[in-house]
DNA sequence: AGCCAGGCTACCG
DNA sequence: CGGTAGCATGGC
């Protein structure tokens, strides 16, 4: 099956899903996201705090952030960790991911420029960054700087195995979705959040169809 | 009561 | 290279 097809059953099946979520709010149809540097820097730390967890936990933690004043890169360099933590504890692995918070703070202070750079050379940046793996990576740079690179999780690996496609790895179903797809950033916005939508319903239906003793 | 979430690092063979 | 323990909370 083509890539377009298998876009265009999600659209069918799910609405167009307005990612970033902002301040809780999601905006479909408009990928003019962020507007400002302080939405760009929120969808950074969200991106961070969601890995592996589900989106209801990094909400209370982003709460959490928000009322403490902490939603921002210089916000976070000057807060002790342990007070990190503590807001951000309701997403797991609090410790771990007040560290990396700190770290990609951190690494924009020193990087004022990245905007600058190619795609390339920001990706490479991103993943040497402690804590930054590919699909957040994918992630900062699609969602918070809307550039035109497809982002890999979890559900695209079950989504391509059920399809019986051949990809398996991250780069190389990357590469297929981005071969066969448009080179346009709303484009990978929609699949990878469509794909997440469809996720979700999967993992709901298949708890409905568990058999309960 | 488990299983799992919009992963990553470190370490193993 | 591929595989996996550890990280941790809260929803269902």
């Amino acid at each position: 099956m083509h890539m377009q097809t298998l876009f265009k059953m999600l659209l069918k099946n799910h609405h167009p899903q307005g990612w970033w979520p902002i301040a809780g709010k999601y905006h479909p149809r408009d990928y003019s996201c962020p507007r400002n540097q302080q939405q760009r820097e929120e969808i950074i730390i969200g991106a961070i705090l969601t890995q592996n967890t589900s989106w209801k936990n990094v909400e209370k933690a982003l709460e959490q952030l928000r009322k403490n004043k902490l939603l921002s890169f210089s916000a976070l360099l000057k807060c002790p960790k342990s007070t990190l933590a503590t807001c951000i504890r309701s997403s797991g692995y609090f410790n771990q991911k007040a560290i990396k918070l700190k770290e990609i703070a951190s690494f924009f202070k020193r990087n004022p420029y990245f905007r600058m750079l190619s795609l390339e050379k920001q990706r490479e940046k991103l993943l040497h960054v402690h804590g930054i793996g590919p699909e957040t990576a994918d992630s900062i740079l699609l969602y918070a700087f809307r550039r035109p690179i497809f982002v890999v999780d979890a559900y695209t690996k079950r989504l391509f195995a059920l399809h019986g496609f051949k990809e398996k790895t991250y780069d190389e179903i990357q590469q297929r979705c981005m071969r066969e797809l448009p080179h346009d950033f709303k484009v990978y916005n929609e699949f990878h959040a469509l794909i997440v939508a469809w996720g979700k319903t999967q993992r709901l239906n298949n708890r409905k169809g568990r058999k309960r003793v």
